[in-house]
DNA sequence: GAATTGTCGGTACTCCGTACCTTAGACCTG
DNA sequence: CAGGTCTAAGGTACGGAGTACCGACAATTC
């Protein structure tokens, strides 16, 4: 149906202009309607909500990297989420312009930062949920932890690039994705062996503390005694 | 001016209550205000709107993370994030009953979990800022890994005791923060060796102790001091 | 005691989002 | 071709969030 889909891109190319235009809050749903040449109510229909017409291309990207991740072997998964990553940050290059005027509504509108963000952990979800699959339930911190710095390091390169820092940022993804796996390589891969944690037996009440080695025994004390009081 | 203070807590303890009776969709904000004794203007005044009713200590809580990572040393920064993370997790239990009704809220109602993931990134902001401004512009994505990598492991804790998956939500935290500081720790310190970052020079970098709950904070400083002595 | 300042409640308004109804065109079906 | 059904679109009406504005009523100050 291709009547439809030019429908909709007429919509949210209407929304764009009018919010670089006359800004986000003083723009009516009424006046993109009414630029795109369609009914409020299509509208409504076809993008959900006005929030939702910044980031039209949700869903695609989202079913994008489900499906690289659900494609995955055992022999391939590290590459696969690399390239499931890979793959949003590419789209949103190729958008370009638009991905540009969507960062500087997302910068100065909170309600559509906060929908973005919202968006982002939709992707984190994905990731973890398939990182937690293969790491094993033991493992589930180190596969949250994962599946967020994977999410982090895509959304830093390409802030980066929309801020114009980079010329490069096929290449600086390339080494976040290398700085990751310095990071995080060797306990993913002992995880996925199948090497359980072991929990601080915790026999009816005990307090555990963690505290800089570099302490003296009385700094240490002195810490002790703060954290209990 | 404590007359303003308990308003306010009537009409987060009516927002609560009828969100639990109705649905968080059914409720109007005329029926809270009216719960609560007061108008609706004022309802907005102090509470912003209906989504902010849910997450009524959120400014302060930002504050003390601030404040905590604020008042570190170079020598005391592991700590302070470590405290900072805490500090969050402790006012969550301490909330107990309230916590868990929230929790329910924001697993239900969309609008009310993009809300509290939105908070959520303000946390990790703070983390990032502080991380960044000690590890230098060089290590940027290295220290939004990390704040991110805190928060999720709070969050993971949290989330485990409002599911009521764990009893010694303390404990795991600490063993949380452990396993960060498995994974990112040297990282970190290599990092901020480089930005005048005086870190723990041995190896590890931490000490645990496991004490019984029982014992007073004096009783613990001194078996603390003994032990390492 | 009068003026001022700040807080609260009430009213009116805009606009988002939804429910409902109607219409126009495409596609059978006899 | 006549008549019926199904789908996609526009129009209308309504509820409710959030804002702007105004008046009432302290509390403070001179």
């Amino acid at each position: 149906m291709p009547a439809t889909s030019t429908a909709r891109d007429r919509m949210v190319a209407a929304a764009y202009e009018l919010f670089e235009e006359n800004g986000y809050d003083e723009t009516t749903v009424d006046q993109i309607a009414e630029r795109a040449g369609v009914g409020r109510t299509t509208f409504f229909r076809m993008l959900g909500s006005k929030e939702a017409a910044i980031f039209p291309e949700h869903d695609v990207l989202t079913a994008r990297i489900e499906a690289r991740l659900a494609a995955a072997t055992p022999r391939t998964r590290q590459l696969a989420i690399f390239e499931a990553a890979r793959t949003v940050l590419d789209h949103y290059l190729a958008e370009g312009e638009l991905a540009q005027a969507r960062y500087r509504l997302t910068r100065t509108v909170p309600a559509l930062r906060a929908r973005e963000i919202a968006g982002m952990q939709r992707y984190q979800q994905i990731f973890r949920e398939h990182l937690a699959g293969w790491l094993g339930e033991e493992n589930a911190l180190l596969a949250e932890v994962g599946a967020n710095a994977v999410v982090t390091a895509h959304n830093h390169v390409l802030r980066r690039w929309l801020r114009g820092l980079t010329e490069e940022p096929h290449a600086e993804f390339e080494a976040a994705m290398e700085q990751l796996t310095a990071l995080l390589g060797t306990a993913v891969r002992q995880a996925g062996e199948g090497a359980s944690f072991a929990a601080t037996p915790a026999a009816g009440g005990s307090v555990v503390l963690v505290l800089p080695s570099e302490l003296s025994p009385e700094q240490a004390a002195d810490a002790v005694r703060a954290a209990l009081s």
